[in-house]
DNA sequence: CTTAGCACTGCATCCGGATGCAATCAATTG
DNA sequence: CAATTGATTGCATCCGGATGCAGTGCTAAG
């Protein structure tokens, strides 16, 4: 209770303390400034360990915690960090790393979903207003968006996004080396007609990993693979897979451009359209999302190292956080290829 | 520094204001006081069109953005909350509809995710600090920890999780209520001998979902199962299957304590046992998480109604945040019952 | 014994918006 | 035409902690 301090002021004044207890409550209860408490908890120096003492065990007493948001308003360090990622093809792998690593350095994530294009101005807005140190975002952003912020002079990390025209840091995985491995397997193992399932248009890694491996594909001399839209989705995958089926030409391998699309591939090609994998057809994927790892899958993917590559996002954010003058990064980092048996190929 | 202002209009002035515009630089130039830009901006009366015509255009030329950090320090409303998650059983759905809903309705979400129990200190002093307006938890915190946040009146909602000692607000499935279908379901179709896996020791979901089930086949008149301990994971799912083979009675009704511990043991028996499912045996499960609906499980479950859960916790906490006086409540749903071919039932 | 030299302390002010209160101004009414 | 009323507007201050600067007391060097 920091209330009392009866006569000299109101009366009622701090009559009602609320829950929350201020540097000024420890300050006089220690009896000294609250200067002193504020370098206290600042742990700097120029605090003698006798008012050290007095104002800790005041501060103890009272259950004191420094108001953060007094403190962001003079500092001008807010240590919150806005953290966008899209609500399809969440990957809850990369959000659980993201808010882990953050916390252990001390920072506190807000977490942002942007479902469609045009929430971006409102959730840019939203962690604008709060001041946020950084962004890390998984998610894309259009042009203009990432424009506004590099203008704006906010710390900013992509994860698996990298932009031609815009100076902006990006930490991603090698796309195409992951499917030169796939491809360069399958055809060894001799397969030779091919069927990619693509992810939404407007992503960049399904790009990647579509031209990629189209571009395997004909340095290995295979004819032109058939090219089937999807989504990232487990739906999408098994759509896909019907539109497959119903062109007449089977491929012998289907690549996918993320393992929720191959795992929906799957299950319509064994449960759908009756084919043995991999006897009748290889089927691989990208990410390592986890169910690909369950034994009715036993997916043939390439893991990104999500715990490596958000660990690369956080350090460049924070080292940009303070330097904001630092040069714009790009990392790359190689996936790891994971044999599974819903392919057929070759020993290696 | 937008301070300058050194004869009239500096040539330069908006040659770097620093990323942030105050409301002093919007009512420089606007020609009027900052209490008018303050009033403006919070829709309040006492601004007369004309000012707020100059006041809207000032501030659309500079990109002023209130700041909430400063907003936050006078009104005492920080428009945050904490949603704290456990990493084990960590529910995207939960989380994204979480968000996305307290999004709608102008609330920032700070995530919080609690791996260890330990960890619940750092993480409740984190969010004091920030002045969070409410929390949102469905991960467990030990009774210390939640009267410390009812102490401090903080608004708090949980979310399938309820205290009996402590008068916490809570939103939850009705967990007994889904077992009894189940239960009902899979007598009616003449199993006999039950097993059932449980999720970690620690969690209250888990409980109640064995102890319905265990209460609901006394109740049909069935012996009595065999309980194997699970711990919500595919991984946990496989390797109680395993024990449960171990055991040498075979039982043809598995009951799960949550999908993705049924999804483990359904590939278990099916390629590490070679049973047939359902013929051989049943396996059910509880939750509705999306791989359950995959062609190769098809699983029979209860299916949580998500999205009303998360919108009730959320209509409960804001009734909070603005009443803190209300009295304690706590909202039990329906779940809805899925079948899948993952279990042998009577047609109804 | 005097005077630097130094470590503590506290005062005053700032951060950027919110808000009570008094002053101003225009419009309505007798 | 003057008085009253209500709407605007701005001044001053508050929120809670950070920090530059000046003052205090104490120690050590001259």
């Amino acid at each position: 209770m920091p209330s009392s301090r009866t006569s000299s002021n109101t009366p009622s004044r701090r009559a009602k303390p609320g829950p929350h207890v201020t540097s000024y409550d420890v300050a006089r209860v220690a009896g000294v400034s609250q200067s002193a408490v504020s370098r206290c908890f600042n742990g700097g120096p120029g605090v003698s360990a006798k008012t050290r003492a007095a104002i800790t065990k005041a501060a103890e007493t009272l259950g004191y915690k420094p108001n953060a948001i007094a403190r962001m308003l003079s500092t001008k360090r807010s240590n919150l960090v806005a953290v966008i990622v899209a609500n399809l093809g969440f990957n809850p792998d990369f959000v659980r790393t993201l808010n882990r690593l953050f916390t252990e350095r001390g920072l506190t994530v807000m977490l942002f979903t942007l479902d469609h294009e045009e929430d971006a101005d409102r959730v840019i807005d939203q962690f604008w207003q709060y001041r946020v140190d950084g962004v890390v975002s998984a998610a894309r952003l259009s042009e203009r968006h990432v424009q506004m912020l590099v203008e704006r002079q906010l710390p900013l990390v992509f994860i698996n996004r990298t932009y031609n025209t815009l100076p902006v840091n990006s930490v991603c995985c090698d796309q195409a080396e992951g499917e030169r491995w796939l491809v360069e397997r399958l055809c060894a193992a001799g397969h030779r007609r091919f069927a990619i399932i693509t992810g939404p248009k407007d992503s960049s890694v399904s790009e990647q990993r579509v031209s990629g491996a189209v571009e395997w594909l004909r340095a290995a001399g295979v004819d032109a693979p058939m090219i089937v839209p999807g989504d990232f989705t487990y739906d999408g995958g098994v759509a896909a897979m019907r539109v497959i089926a119903q062109s007449g030409k089977v491929p012998d391998a289907v690549i996918c451009a993320n393992d929720y699309t191959a795992i929906g591939c799957i299950d319509e090609a064994r449960h759908g359209l009756k084919l043995r994998i991999p006897r009748d057809i290889s089927i691989v994927g990208f990410d390592g999302a986890a169910p690909g790892r369950w034994a009715s899958y036993d997916l043939t993917t390439v893991r990104q190292p999500t715990h490596a590559m958000v660990n690369a996002a956080i350090d460049m954010l924070m080292a940009r956080i303070v330097d904001p003058g630092l040069a714009m990064e790009k990392r790359s980092y190689s996936g790891e290829l994971v044999l599974g048996r819903s392919a057929r190929l070759a020993k290696s």
